[in-house]
DNA sequence: CGGACAAGCTGA
DNA sequence: CAGCTTGTCCGG
């Protein structure tokens, strides 16, 4: 007698479920979603009940079947299966596993907290964000200096409420608030347990798009512009798109929040209630004092990353200035003295830079050979663009201070300095300061990625939350970035880039994935007319189709060759 | 995934 | 033909 539980195994390249038999005494807490333990041809292996059948409906008697061996916990529900269904095919998964894993307690969960909703009704304190979710939901844009607690206040007046946030910081920092204000909070993925119990606000990090919510009312995506809200390991999955449908699915709103929404995020919402924001001038004065410097302005023999503007602010003593530059320590740029000539590799004709020990080394196709230049023969070289440490000499001497080098690897916080100079990472590394220098803000904007547009004004929206100004030195002062920071309107970019990517079938307008690695020439063999398919093996291909659930059940379905490694990126997140 | 079992290669 | 490697199949 009894019924059968389907189980899919919690375990990677085993993709089918098996039928178990549920024993009589564990019948009340076997539900879908339930965590087991089960045997498979002799070991056992956890794994999550994903159906219950009725004995009528299986193919066999429950009396033949193995029994679950052992209850583990609490797991993901049975909406949260359907959903996991859906992103292995949004970003061509194959298994829904990586997604219940996500969607799952880090630990064995027997029994839930009771529920812990809050009698208290905070009061909506944002009436944008109560317009937006009474409307269905859609972009709430925000300038960079702007609280976000408010909107959130405003959606768990409602009832529970997700919210995901880019970082664990972010999401920590939002929940000790929350709970000051008397709301009940789990924060994620720790408060797994507690958040399904039922609280008011359930609130993480990226995988907090996958956590449980009885009762959800609505979602919030804070700084949807943020990258770190797309997982960079395929499935590439992005917690904005999981969040949405999710909502979709649920039949609640959703609210994006963010200083300057992708214009994913913006053709996302036009469904829903679209953009909603505050009057310009009150946006405007959210956004930091952008201090353009035209570097066309320089005479032509003198190119330097450091100009006069730059000079005026690290030479204050009472300023405190981050400086970035995205020059690394290896990619140089070199001419040579006697004949100016660019110094280049003589097998792939790509600029090279000089290695320790005076050789010359290609960085795109590993040729070396000894420090000569390839035209005239002479044998000393002028620097064109230096490492960070040269430039933080240069820097230190024009300051007449000292300047501190701030690099990724570092454990250690920086030590407190005047000025800093490092990458991008700089802006993760120093708290507070007066200006950020962007030294050579074209390599951001003009990058050769389609987002590049985008990720260039989410850098000024970074720097402009550390700093009252923003200085940019650039060759294109009239760029649609500058133009959106300096009048505090995100969307210049938004509108520029609709036009440029409707036209060339980009994302939104269009699904794109990139294929890569030993195999993919098979793998690509294999898919239908309705994908384009450009590129090759050695630099990986680029798909394109009309949406992304073509491209999906194409790329799931198609064969791999044995023993290849291919890697399938949908929507990649550096392109 | 990882065990079972079959087919292929090697050496005396 | 034992002894070992390599490949394919399958699990409830």
């Amino acid at each position: 007698m009894g019924t059968i539980a389907r189980v899919l195994p919690n375990v990677t390249g085993l993709d089918k479920s098996f039928d178990y038999a549920i024993p009589d005494g564990l019948a009340d807490a076997v539900r879908v979603g339930t965590v087991v333990r089960v045997e498979l041809h002799g070991r056992r292996i956890g794994g999550w009940v994903t159906e219950i059948l009725d004995v009528a409906n299986a193919a066999v008697d429950a009396e033949s079947l193995k029994p679950i061996a052992k209850v583990t916990g609490w797991g993901p529900s049975a909406e949260l299966f359907e959903l996991a269904e859906w992103a292995s095919v949004r970003w061509a998964a194959r298994r829904s596993r990586p997604f219940l894993v996500a969607a799952s307690p880090l630990r064995a969960v027997p029994a839930l907290p009771p529920q812990r909703r809050s009698a208290l009704a905070l009061a909506p304190a944002s009436p944008a964000t109560t317009d937006l979710l009474e409307a269905g939901g859609g972009v709430l844009r925000l300038p960079p200096r702007s609280d976000v607690l408010p909107a959130v206040r405003s959606a768990l007046a409602v009832g529970p409420t997700l919210v995901v946030t880019p970082t664990v910081a972010n999401a920590r920092s939002l929940a000790t608030r929350l709970r000051r204000d008397g709301a009940s909070v789990a924060l994620m993925p720790d408060d797994w347990a507690a958040a399904m119990g039922g609280v008011d606000v359930v609130i993480g990090p990226r995988s907090a798009a996958w956590a449980p919510c009885p009762g959800l009312s609505s979602a919030l995506v804070i700084d949807e512009h943020d990258e770190a809200l797309q997982e960079e390991r395929a499935p590439t999955w992005h917690a904005r798109d999981v969040v949405v449908e999710r909502c979709r699915r649920a039949g609640v709103p959703y609210v994006l929040l963010s200083p300057t929404p992708t214009l994913t995020a913006v053709e996302t919402a036009a469904g829903e209630a679209g953009v909603v924001h505050p009057p310009f001038t009150r946006e405007r004065a959210g956004w930091p004092k952008l201090t353009v410097v035209d570097r066309t302005d320089d005479e032509p023999w003198k190119k330097s990353l450091v100009t006069s503007a730059l000079i005026d602010r690290i030479r204050n003593p009472d300023l405190t200035v981050v400086c970035v530059s995205n020059i690394t320590g290896r990619a140089r740029l070199m001419a040579c003295r006697a004949c100016q000539s660019l110094i280049r590799c003589e097998h792939c004709d790509a600029a090279v830079g000089m290695s320790s020990d005076e050789r010359l080394v290609c960085a795109r196709c590993a040729t070396e050979r000894p420090g000569v230049c390839q035209a005239c023969g002479a044998s000393s070289f002028a620097n064109l663009r230096p490492g960070i440490t040269r430039l933080r000499e240069e820097l230190e001497g024009a300051a007449g201070r000292s300047v501190v080098e701030v690099s990724a690897a570092d454990d250690e916080p920086p030590a407190a300095a005047g000025v800093y100079v490092g990458t991008e990472a700089v802006l993760y590394r120093v708290g507070r300061s007066d200006v950020v220098a962007f030294l050579e803000f074209d390599s951001e904007m003009l990058a050769p990625r389609f987002r590049a547009s985008e990720q260039a004004l989410s850098l000024i929206v970074r720097a402009g939350r550390m700093a009252p100004e923003v200085l940019v030195q650039t060759f294109s002062p009239d760029h649609d970035v500058l133009q959106a920071a300096k009048s505090g309107n995100p969307n210049i970019v938004v509108e520029s880039e609709r036009a440029r990517r409707s036209m060339l079938g980009l994302p939104p307008f269009g699904a794109l994935a990139r294929v890569s690695g030993s195999g993919s020439a098979e793998l690509v063999a294999q898919l239908g007319p309705e994908i384009q398919v450009g590129g090759d093996e050695s630099t990986g291909y680029l798909l394109r189709a009309q949406d992304w659930t073509a491209l999906g059940v194409q790329l799931n379905a198609a064969e791999r060759p044995k023993g290849s490694r291919v890697r399938v990126e949908v929507d990649p997140p550096r392109l």
